[in-house]
This record gives C-alpha cells, structure tokens and sequence, in this order.
DNA sequence: CATTTTTTCTAACACTAGTTCGATTTTAAA
DNA sequence: TTTAAAATCGAACTAGTGTTAGAAAAAATG
C-alpha cells in the first residue's frame, strides 16, 4: 500500500488500459474479452474478479475518456496567462481537447470512436458526462460571443457541433507524427475566426477551366 | 422484366437496404444477420442465395455508399449556373455532400459511421473508392485556390480532413428536421471564406468574469 | 397444365462469445 | 512458517453467431 492501494487496483488499472487500446482500435462489439484479456496478460475468466461484465468495463473507459478531455479543457482555461483574449481562450481549447484526443490517451479516443456503437443503457448512464462537456464548450463560446470575440447574429450550437466534429473526426485520420497538434489547432482556429477565403474580384469570367 | 430485371434483384436491393439501415443503426459487428433479414423480410438462410457472406454484402454496401456522394458531389458541379464563384462551387459540393449523407441516405451515412469498424480485408478493397472521393475533393479546392479564392499559403490537405470531419460528424448528432441543410451548409461555408471572428479591439482588460 | 428453374425456407452444423464457479496460486498477515 | 485472504486460473456452460444444404414453395417456361 505505497503508492496506489493494491495489487487489485494494479490489476484493474491493466485492465482498463487494454480495454481502452482495444475497444479503440476494434470497436465495442468487434472487442473480445480473451483480446482483452490477453493485452492485460490475463486469462479472460479473470476479468470477472474486477468488472461485473462487458459492459461494466466498457461503461468505465468511456467515463474516464470523457473526464479526461473535459479535465483538460477545464485546466486549459485556468492556466491561461493574465489578460489572454477570447481568441487566446478558445484556441487553447482546441488545443487541449485535440491532445488528450491523439496523444497516448486512449480512453478518450475509445470513446469518441465507440459512442456510437454502445448499448443503449450504457449510453443513457454515460451522457450526463457527455452533456457535461457540451456545456462547458457552450459556455467558452458564449462568453466569447458576449464579449464580441464572435459574432452576434450567429447559432454558437450549430458551430460548436461543426467545431467538435472537425475536431474529433481527426481520430479517423490522424497518423502519429505527422501533423503536429499545433498545426491542426491553427487551422482549426484560423477557419473559426477568419476562414480561408480571399475576398473574389466582382465575377470571374475569364477562365472556364471546368471539367 | 420490366423496369428491374427479376424478382431476384428486387430481394437483392430489398436486402441491401435493410442492410444499410441496420448496419448504420448498429454498427458493423452488433448486426446480425437474422436481424438483416427480418428487416427485408426474409429468412436468414435466404441471404446466401443473393450474397455470399456477411462481408460481401457489407462491402457491396460500402461501395454503394460511396459512390452516391461521389456521384452527388460531383453532379454538384456540373449542374452550376455559368459564371457561379468558385465559392458557389465550394457551397454547392457541401450541400449536395450534405444531403446525400443526411437526406435517407443509410448507405452514405453506414459508410461513414462504421467506415472504422469493418474487417482489414474489406476496408483494403474499399479503400479505392475513399480515395476517389478525396480526389474529388481535392480538386474542387485546389481550383478554387489556383484561381486565388483561397488563400494561397495554406495547406489545403488539413483543411480538407478538417472540413470533412466536420460534415461527417453530422450523422452523429444530426435529428431530421432540427437544422436544415441548407443552414449547415451556410454555416460550414461561412466558417470555411470568413469565419465567425471579430477583430477584438486591441486588448481586454476590462472584465475578469473567469470561472 | 406439366415441368423446369428460381427463390425461399427449415433445420442443422461448427464455432465463438460472454459468463460462471470451484480449484489453484499468489500475496499478506499473524 | 502457518494460515487466511486476495487474486488468478481453467474448464465448463449457455446462448447466439455465420454458414450450409437439402426440402419446399413460387415463378417462369413449354
């Protein structure tokens, strides 16, 4: 009893760790127990000595997952230097949820990619969380818009949906190493506040250059 | 053999939509057969007569959802009044993009929602058409900012991914008759040219309303 | 109407999943 | 070291899956 409490949390902790690698990278229903099991360096009967069933385990990750993020993105706000800007705000955000999203945190991976695929009961115990998060999202933006960071004639739901679908669809194809956080938090931030759009001389009829 | 060749193809498209539709709902995995056949009416068994596995009927419905987009997207294109902007061009490929995917589409939005679920093999075959698509798109946008529509130091491989993410996450929190398409679409296009920013006045030190 | 082909059903098979539980091992306490 | 508790194993069970193949029904053909 030094640092954790016991070789039972050990375990468990194990556990979640290959079930959040698995479920991730299989799916929920494509994931087995021996898969998982074997990851944890277990028989698959074992498993029943930490978590009641599939499910039970699969509602842990997603929970953790869901922490994790909405914990980072909190943090990300409070460790902001003095007198940042709504735009400093926001893009520290982004940026915060795009790292616990692509870097070695499964968890909140697993669950972006699974939720669709969850039983319905677990999903109904695992939104309050879900909702947790949306909110925080609504109230950075909010507070955004009021302070006129942002436009006032727009629907912050309808952007903020469209924000965290560009964000969280990065987990489909994002390859380690290739585009650095901070580059995809860039862009993000540059379509959001700016777009990428050169305002177009009058009408173009010069070229036809159309397939 | 009159409008459709027999009945056989009658039962293979009657089966093809109700494996869209299931497998959308439930993902790749979760569904079953039975379930696949009770849904066209059938018995499990009568599948095999049409198809020869699970996956095949999968991947059919794979291809079949792609190339909708693809064939969407790009009448898109062509059908544009003359002298439409390159904006107008970029609009109307989100909108019939959209709509292809939202619009009783199961077999584009299956495609998209269990895209990262299917079996190594499948998605090997499949991939061609993904490509195709991206290819698409990647023309669209490079000539829009050849013809300097879009700024011209920016990497047009991350917006796209981003872009993308954004519209296909929509079948994941899109409820029919909520937001038109028409409005994502102007939404998406308008955070894509102008973003949603307004320049801040120099700084703000006024109020401190932090958490 | 008879007969052949096409399409579907039915029942079974092989296999794998999640789960259970008593036996066994490991760990901790006395 | 002995002993009790904690943790894991291992083998079995049940249920449900994709798949097969021969019987039955429906449709098409002569």
């Amino acid at each position: 009893m030094t640092t954790e409490q016991s070789k039972s949390d050990i375990s468990r902790a194990r556990i979640l760790d290959a079930a959040a690698k698995t479920f991730r990278q299989k799916g929920y229903a494509a994931t087995t127990l021996i898969e998982i099991a074997r990851a944890a360096d277990m028989q698959a009967g074992s498993l029943y000595y930490h978590f009641g069933s599939k499910d039970e385990l699969l509602e842990e990750v997603l929970d953790i997952g869901m922490r994790r993020v909405h914990e980072a993105v909190e943090e990300s706000q409070e460790h902001l230097p003095p007198g940042s800007s709504h735009r400093d705000r926001i893009r520290a955000a982004v940026e915060a949820h795009l790292t616990t999203l692509l870097k070695l945190d499964d968890y909140t991976s697993a669950n972006i990619r699974i939720f669709g695929q969850i039983p319905e009961d677990v999903r109904r115990r695992h939104i309050k969380l879900r909702n947790a998060y949306a909110e925080l999202w609504r109230r950075i933006l909010a507070k955004a818009q009021k302070s006129r960071a942002l436009r006032s004639d727009i629907d912050l739901g309808l952007v903020r949906m469209l924000l965290m679908g560009a964000l969280n669809w990065s987990v489909e194809w994002n390859q380690p190493g290739r585009t650095s956080i901070q580059t995809m938090a860039d862009y993000m931030c540059l379509m959001l506040f700016s777009g990428i759009g050169i305002d177009e001389p009058a009408r173009n009829s010069e070229d036809e250059t159309v397939a």
